[in-house]
DNA sequence: CGTATTAGTTCTATTTTGTATATCATTTGA
DNA sequence: TCAAATGATATACAAAATAGAACTAATACG
């Protein structure tokens, strides 16, 4: 086995975005929601980026939204997780746990 | 806060595999430790070139080990994990924890 | 109207990571 | 002394990550 089904470090941040916002995922949220959760400032553009790649693999399939009334508001392009992303995601997560598995670090609270 | 101080998804197994193995790690053993915990092959140049780059970031430092009396068994380039690559470690997990926290995957046996 | 403003997306360019394979070095066994 | 074995380096390239500018589509407002 090589790589193959696992991800990336972003793809798997920018993937989880996208399955915690449901169907409220789009360019803007997605970067707001992952700078929410780890503080951690992102491009709009390596946001993208990424997003086309993980359409390109079949992680994620995007669609149209509807344009909104307000200023700017133009139409979005959402963004959903595919059966194959879930998949990617527990796999790389059950192979980063198979390499911490039974090691604790010093100053570390929860050994695995 | 750009990336900094997170880890790339390869980077992770491999300080995690150097972490795990203590003095006995070097490129091969290494790379023995990556292959039984998670099935994944991997080729021993990339083995080789994670080590450098986390040994040039301060993540990971090698010191030359003794020459064994056995056929080929030259002198070994040991690695040990640094202070920074624990902190690093644990920042990485941390922020992918983040992302996961409150979401449950379709088939998923333990929602976090 | 028409143009300034805003929200959103795409493009372009570059650096960093990830990867495989071939080559080199060192040691011992025959 | 040279073949075999273990270990490390070198080389080359592909994929992922990243920033920032440019572009697009919509409305507000004079």
């Amino acid at each position: 086995m090589g790589k193959g089904s696992f991800l990336g470090e972003f793809e798997q941040v920018v993937l989880l975005a996208v399955a915690q916002l449901g169907d409220d995922g789009y360019g803007v949220s997605i970067r707001q929601e992952i700078e929410r959760r780890t503080g951690r400032d992102v491009s709009i553009g390596a946001v993208y980026a990424t997003l086309s790649r993980l359409e390109e693999k079949g992680m994620a399939a995007s669609y149209e939204g509807e344009a909104v009334a307000r200023r700017g508001g133009r139409a979005r392009r959402h963004f959903r997780m595919e059966p194959a992303g879930a998949r990617a995601l527990q796999a790389t997560r059950g192979m980063i746990d198979a390499m911490w598995s039974g090691l604790d670090l010093p100053g570390s609270a929860d050994p695995v």
